[in-house]
RNA sequence: GGCAGGGUAGCUCAGUGGUAGAGCAGGAGAAUCAUAAUCUCUUGGUCGGGGGUUCGAAUCCCUCCCCUGCUACCA
């Protein structure tokens, strides 16, 4: 019996769970509860990663402590979690004196091997608020190209890496003010020193290869960057013992938090913390994605290995989730929180779609909302469920035959292919499991087929063969229930209740089941209607756009990419092309209504004195004749007339936006005169 | 730009040197026990392009094109 260790990564408390999230969860629970079946001893630990600005910031804006948010954030993801069946064995938090001690204990290791210094910071200090601002909280002028509005660290315009203390202009998004330049002392890990260990321990199988690849051409290549582990106060995080006003950076205290948390499960349960983390006998494994890899396969090993704990056994790096092809879009509605899903669907739908489409590698996931509604369907209420639902009646009231029947070596051949199944499974290649176990599935609906119970059952001179006939198929899927256990918990519940013998173990699927009892059928799965899941998109597409009002106060920029996708940008121009294009700020000094036109309003524009142009706009559908009368735009002045349908146009207007009720007619700043170029 | 992964049937993907596969979708038929579930047959592919190695290449090598992701002191 193996004894293992294993952990998803720690959900951050400042948002709630979504379907991109539950990738992992459901991963590990799957390859959790299929070490359980297994019959080794396994325990799965989580907690909430709690601490960092992100929550400060939260906290501040919503005028509560960040206790209660973490807190109340904690109760949102215990609850979202067990709704999908994912069953921790402990769920802690990093904001625990259980971690507090851990990360005592690895930062005296840290110092006492020597690998601790300090260095002084310049950061942007936002005064209103009292606190240092991050990159990402930071905007600017690019120092480079001069474009404004640009992040912390690089430019959007040009690709200039910077620091956002060389930014010209800068201003915080927590307050909107101008924040100053301030010097911190702050402490940094010099991981440089493990670099041969890294070296060896990242080839040591315990990565994927796309990873360990990753790591040795990218980051092991060169010396390693002192990490800065410290953030000056206010903080939201533990201080440091022996650094008062400092405390440590989040990603410091939030792998440690496996510990904290393990530790909480140890007090539990009269465990022992050493026998999990200092034991060579124990494995140890972390699901994470690939977006935190250098924090669990470089920080991690070297803390754990300076303060002498033992080293992972594995790490599982998935990718990420797609839906429908493109990034989870708040926009598309396919940002689906956890609790929503939930609200639409049956968990299991969305176990056995991951599950099916999950492997050892290092590859994005796509979830294909056509493909999951015809593969839940087909797959498992009419190929697996349906065995059950179409013979199970048959034999009520007479049960199980007392021998197992001739069914021509189908269940002996569901046996021989576990070990296969197994070694899917323990691989991570839950497709591959899937696909073995639908093959299965595709053999016992023929069988039945064949042996027609609904014309044995005319006949009562053949009930023993109709008995014979049930207790194969019930049998078959018992087989399918064991296997897809781990990944339908509750298809497996469910099934040992009409069997009247509950799955306890994957050997169950190599004994078939005799003259057991069984219970009422009950319908075990519903199909997925596509109008529910078009009703989980709706309701998420509203769902956002609450939130992102919420966050547009708050000052940080939720641009999403659907406009530049939409139409991305064109071929490269010169500066001399540009100059040909003349702009001019002009005043509508005359809107009038086009009669016959689907489209257009007639506009006189004026650029000043007794110069007018005579333009005819495609903005009918956006704007009222009233709202345009006076107003100043941007024209496009020496633009080659052009005869229309009903006169001559002399120009353009420019505006932004798809058409429709969205346009929008770019106008100048205050000061701006008619006549004036654009340049 | 660099790096990694990928490009096989309409869709999702197996297949790593020996006759191109599965599921779903499409077409035809059967059955009526079952949640309109099931079964049988079937259409469909210059395996991203080009070049090379080989008796033989989806598979090995070179090259080009396209897609996705990552690009640490951001959580």
């Amino acid at each position: 019996m193996r004894q293992i260790l294993v952990t998803s990564a720690l959900p951050y408390a400042n948002g709630h769970i979504h379907i991109g999230h539950l990738v992992e969860y459901l991963q590990t629970d799957i390859w959790v509860r299929f070490q359980k079946l297994r019959g080794h001893r396994c325990i799965y630990i989580c907690a909430d990663d709690t601490h960092g600005t992100a929550i400060s910031i939260r906290a501040h804006q919503e005028g509560r402590s960040e206790e209660e948010i973490i807190a109340e954030m904690q109760a949102a993801h215990i609850r979202d979690f067990s709704g999908f069946e994912i069953e921790f064995d402990h769920y802690g938090s990093t904001n625990s004196p259980e971690n507090r001690d851990l990360c005592g204990e690895i930062w005296s290791a840290l110092r006492k091997a020597d690998m601790v210094v300090e260095k002084e910071i310049e950061q942007l200090f936002d005064v209103e608020r009292g606190t240092f601002l991050a990159d990402r909280f930071v905007r600017g002028t690019c120092p480079k190209c001069e474009s404004g509005n640009q992040p912390g660290d690089n430019c959007g315009n040009c690709g200039a890496t910077y620091s956002p203390v060389d930014l010209i202009d800068p201003v915080s998004s927590l307050s909107g003010s101008r924040p100053e330049k301030r010097k911190a002392t702050h402490l940094f890990v010099q991981i440089e020193q493990l670099h041969d260990f890294l070296d060896e321990w990242t080839q040591s199988g315990a990565l994927p290869t796309e990873s360990s690849n990753y790591l040795k051409n990218f980051f092991l290549n060169e010396a390693l960057r002192d990490w800065d582990i410290s953030r000056p106060a206010p903080y939201f995080g533990f201080e440091i013992p022996d650094s008062p006003g400092n405390y440590w950076y989040v990603w410091f205290d939030a792998p440690i938090g496996y510990m904290g948390s393990t530790r909480k499960w140890c007090e539990l349960n009269d465990e022992n913390l050493d026998d999990w983390w200092r034991n060579p006998d124990t494995e140890v494994h972390h699901f994470i994605g690939k977006d935190i890899q250098y924090f669990h396969t470089l920080f991690w090993p070297a803390m754990l290995k300076t303060a002498g704990f033992s080293l992972p056994t594995k790490v599982h790096i998935h990718g990420f989730l797609q839906v429908d092809g493109e990034k989870m879009s708040k926009s598309r509605g396919t940002f689906i929180q956890a609790s929503t899903y939930l609200k639409h669907l049956d968990p299991a739908a969305l176990r056995y779609y991951y599950a099916s489409k999950l492997s050892s590698k290092v590859n994005d996931l796509d979830l294909n909302l056509e493909e999951f509604a015809t593969k839940v369907n087909s797959d498992l209420v009419g190929k697996v469920v349906n065995l059950a639902s179409r013979t199970a009646r048959f034999v009520k009231d007479v049960g199980l035959s007392a021998e197992y029947p001739d069914d021509g070596g189908l269940f002996e051949a569901g046996a021989a292919q576990g070990e296969k199944i197994a070694e899917a499974y323990e691989a991570g290649d839950f497709n591959k499991a899937m696909r073995l176990i639908m093959e299965l599935a595709d053999k016992a609906n023929p069988y039945v087929e064949a042996n027609a119970p609904w014309e044995l059952r005319k006949d009562p001179e053949k009930a023993d063969k109709l008995q014979a006939v049930c207790t194969v198929a019930l049998n078959l899927f018992r087989q399918l229930a064991v296997y897809l256990a781990p990944v339908l918990p509750r298809l497996a519940e469910q099934a040992g209740a009409l069997l009247k013998a509950p799955i306890l173990s994957w050997d169950d699927a190599a004994n078939p089941l005799l003259g057991s009892e069984l219970s009422k059928f009950e319908h075990m799965m519903q199909r997925i209607d596509p109008k529910k899941i078009n009703a989980m998109i709706e309701e998420s597409r509203e769902d956002q756009e609450q939130e992102q009002d919420q966050q547009t106060t708050g000052h940080s920029y939720q641009d999403d990419d659907a406009a530049l996708k939409a139409e991305p940008i064109i071929e490269e121009i010169t500066i001399d092309d540009f100059a040909k294009v003349d702009f001019r700020v002009a005043r509508i000094v005359e809107a009038k209504e086009v009669p016959e036109a689907r489209k257009l309003v007639q506009l006189t524009l004026s650029l000043g004195g007794e110069e007018t142009r005579n333009v005819f706009a495609g903005i009918k559908s956006a704007y009222d004749l009233d709202e345009l009368q006076g107003r100043l735009v941007v024209m496009v002045a020496n633009l080659a007339a052009r005869k229309m349908k009903f006169g001559i146009s002399e120009g353009m207007v420019i505006a932004s936006g798809p058409g429709g009720e969205d346009i929008f007619l770019l106008s100048p700043d205050d000061g701006a005169v008619p006549g004036q170029r654009v340049h």
